[in-house]
This record gives structure tokens, C-alpha cells and sequence, in this order.
DNA sequence: AATCGTTATATCTAAGCAAATATAGCGAAA
DNA sequence: TTTCGCTATATTTGCTTAGATATAACGATT
């Protein structure tokens, strides 16, 4: 039996979480789906915490995420904005270069 | 407003988890108290929530991380074995330079 | 003007988890 | 043999949070 080291990393603003993990996971849905209800179907979340969420994404962003629109054609629907692409992008690259670092730290357990 | 990279780690071991913030909080206030009761008034926390904690520790850990004696002067009491000391160092040494590594990746989000 | 699938929001209900409470058992020491 | 403060554990109570439900507003298209 071995010990793992596992670790979660976020991006605050003013003490308030910007991205997280599930952030990160909606706002990808909502790329590939084009619409916020339908992004939480596919995630198996209910609309009600998937809007919270990106929501709170918004407003704690220096700069819109996504532009929502509502009614006409087919109702209306979400899209990631250019600036939302590049905090996702950076968000990525630095949870996996933070697994890559602690996986060089296991050896300083894997002898305990 | 500057973006920051906030982190939380744990240890692992057959998918529970074995050392988090937490329980080395834990872990040490019961080195400095020399019982498991004292060490959870100190941190402010329910003598039943710490006990479950400190359960979990020891059995998901390979060796005991305390050694806990019922009755006699005093009471009983509980206190680190080396083994649990060995753990703790390594913790706060790992999630010490995970912090110092996550520093360095801030400047992949400063211009965002 | 009617339709449609959204976004946006309020309200109520259920469930899970944390906290409080209670109590048994222990063993050294007086 | 009684006292003491502790470990150990069960049970209940309360509170927060998640989930379900309902509904208003929107605007391009027909």
C-alpha cells in the first residue's frame, strides 16, 4: 500500500473564488453546448446551482466570462468570451504543471 | 485587484484520506497538550468530531500516528508516536514548497 | 401576435451533515 | 473503594445546504 498525495488548486478575487475545478468543468460544457441550461444536463447538474455558479464566475471576474443572451432564436443561449478562454486555458496549465510538481514530491513520503 | 492561486493538499492512502490541514492541526495541538479532549477545546472543535478524526488517522495510516491510553493519573491522554511525527514533518514540508511552487506559476495569470 | 427554448429568479421541501447531549468504561492514585 | 479526567461511543437535535418546483421575462422567427 502506498500514500498518494492529492491536492485541489482555485483562483481567488477579493477573497472570493473565481475558477475551480467544477467551474472550470461548466465552463467548458457551456463552449461545447452553447447554452448554460444545456451545459447542466450534460454535467447532471440542476440549472439553478449551474446559473449560481456562473454567476458567481461573473461577477468575481475582472472581466465578463461568458455573454448570455436571452430569447429569440432558439431561445437564447451562453458563450464563452475570448478573456474567459484565456483563464481557462491558464487554469489548466497550472493544475497540471502542480500534479506534475507533487508527483516529484512523493518521494519524500513514499519511504514513511 | 490581482488574481491569486489559493491550494489545499492531502494525503491519501486506499482512497481515504489520511493527513489534510486538518488533522495535522489536530495532530500537533495534541503534541502540545498531551491529550486528544484538551487538543480539540484548544481548536475550538467537539471532542466527538475530533476523536473521528484522529480514528481516521490511525486507521488508515500504516503504523499508529498516536498512541492513546484510557484511565489511570489523569485520565488517560494521547501522544504522537515518531511515526505520526514523521508524518506531520513531511506534510508541512511538501504543502510548504506547493505553496512556493504555485508562487512562481502566478506570473501565468498576472497579465490576465 | 403566438411560439419557442432559453436566461433569470423566488420559494419551498428534503436530506445530509454538524453539533449538542448523554453515558459507559477505564485504571492510577489517594 | 472512591474519585478523577480522560477515551470511546450512541443518540438525538438542529441547521445549513442541495434539490425540486414554479414562473416571469426575453426576443428572433413564423
Amino acid at each position: 500500500m502506498k500514500y498518494k498525495i492529492k491536492s485541489r488548486i482555485w483562483i481567488e478575487a477579493d477573497n472570493n473564488v473565481l475558477l475551480g475545478e467544477g467551474r472550470v468543468h461548466l465552463l467548458k460544457a457551456i463552449q461545447e453546448t452553447g447554452s448554460l441550461s444545456k451545459a447542466a444536463r450534460s454535467l447532471n447538474l440542476s440549472y439553478k446551482k449551474a446559473w449560481n455558479l456562473l454567476d458567481s464566475v461573473n461577477k468575481s471576474a475582472k472581466k465578463p466570462v461568458t455573454v448570455n443572451s436571452i430569447g429569440g432564436k432558439g431561445g437564447g443561449g451562453a458563450q464563452l468570451t475570448d478573456y474567459g478562454l484565456s483563464l481557462i486555458r491558464a487554469f489548466d496549465e497550472i493544475n497540471k504543471n502542480c500534479w506534475d510538481f507533487l508527483d516529484k514530491q512523493l518521494e519524500k513520503i513514499e519511504h514513511i
